[in-house]
DNA sequence: CTAAGTGTTCGGAACATTCCGAACAAACTA
DNA sequence: TAGTTTGTTCGGAATGTTCCGAACACTTAG
């Protein structure tokens, strides 16, 4: 433990859960903890040992769900990479549409059931119950966005309870 | 379209993102809209075409993440299986699992990384953010089962909105 | 006690995915 | 424009996963 390639590698297993490949959740690793904010592909590849094309089609992946963003510096030859802006909201953004995704998987199955009234309630309550988790996990960012900023104004505690508040809305 | 095979394809395709196997995820359309309540495993097996020992383990693997039960009708010689009570209250918590296991993967980052400012804000963020989630979500499901009984006390549509309220509360 | 039936475990085959190195395309410099 | 650097795409090797059939426990009926 208290190893900076322990993490990284945890990463890889934890986001390769979420869809990614291996190499990606590590490249989300070094962009979390290790890295600085400005790397660029030939420095990761160095890092995680991995072939430039692997790391092309990783940059990709994470580039196309929305937690990395490219960038050019002025007057730089070669691309760098960041975290995106809202990397986690992303993320929480994503699973959103995976619960609007079986909403619409238990409405596939409405259309090809018959009339046969168990099977009806199960998959109507199982469309109802995602379309409902679709709708309102946006609001739970946004509390989470209110309670956030809340707890800058007021810096001094004085809100109840919750981790987030113990640190200034820094926009990471 | 239209065809009950395809959405037992479909769902084998969802519920393999969730990290099931595919045939599990095939279980989980039969069970979910093709066959009756009380299915044994030979059924299953000829249903889909797999053999028992494929059989064995995907339901092995559902029975263990709570999404079916194994039971024995009196006097029968083979078990039987059925969807869980609250099949997808339980996934929702399978979920919610999965943000708890992100904040200790940024809390293990913390352990890890070192004095640099920025990296320190960014996994606080990440545990934070995660912690309200996995803390708040499962509020969510009560607010779920709260408005769906709350719907099922006056189902003459007088709550405002919601597909939810326009079923009986059956347990499917 | 014997025999039939049910469910699990295991080794190997088939399958899909990931990754690397090389070839290719594109952009910038001089 | 020629040459260099950066980034992408492609075929093949390697890895990991899934599935099947057979062998193995365990239970129950007769």
């Amino acid at each position: 433990m208290a190893d900076i390639e322990e993490f990284v590698e945890s990463a890889g297993l934890y986001f390769e859960r979420l869809g990614l490949s291996r190499t990606a959740g590590r490249v989300m690793g070094c962009l979390l903890a290790d890295t600085g904010e400005a790397v660029d592909a030939p420095g990761l590849c160095a890092r995680l040992g991995v072939a430039k094309s692997s790391m092309s089609v990783a940059l990709h992946q994470l580039e196309r769900s929305g937690l990395v963003e490219r960038y050019r510096p002025p007057r730089a030859r070669r691309d760098h990479y960041r975290l995106t802006e809202d990397v986690f909201g992303r993320a929480f953004r994503a699973k959103m549409t995976e619960f609007a995704a079986f909403a619409a998987l238990a409405e596939q199955g409405l259309d090809v059931v018959g009339d046969r009234p168990a099977a009806r309630a199960r998959l109507e309550h199982m469309r109802d119950m995602y379309a409902f988790m679709a709708r309102e996990f946006p609001r739970l960012l946004d509390r989470w966005d209110a309670e956030r900023t809340d707890a800058a104004r007021r810096p001094d505690g004085s809100d109840t309870d919750g981790p987030h508040r113990l640190r200034p809305p820094t926009r990471l």
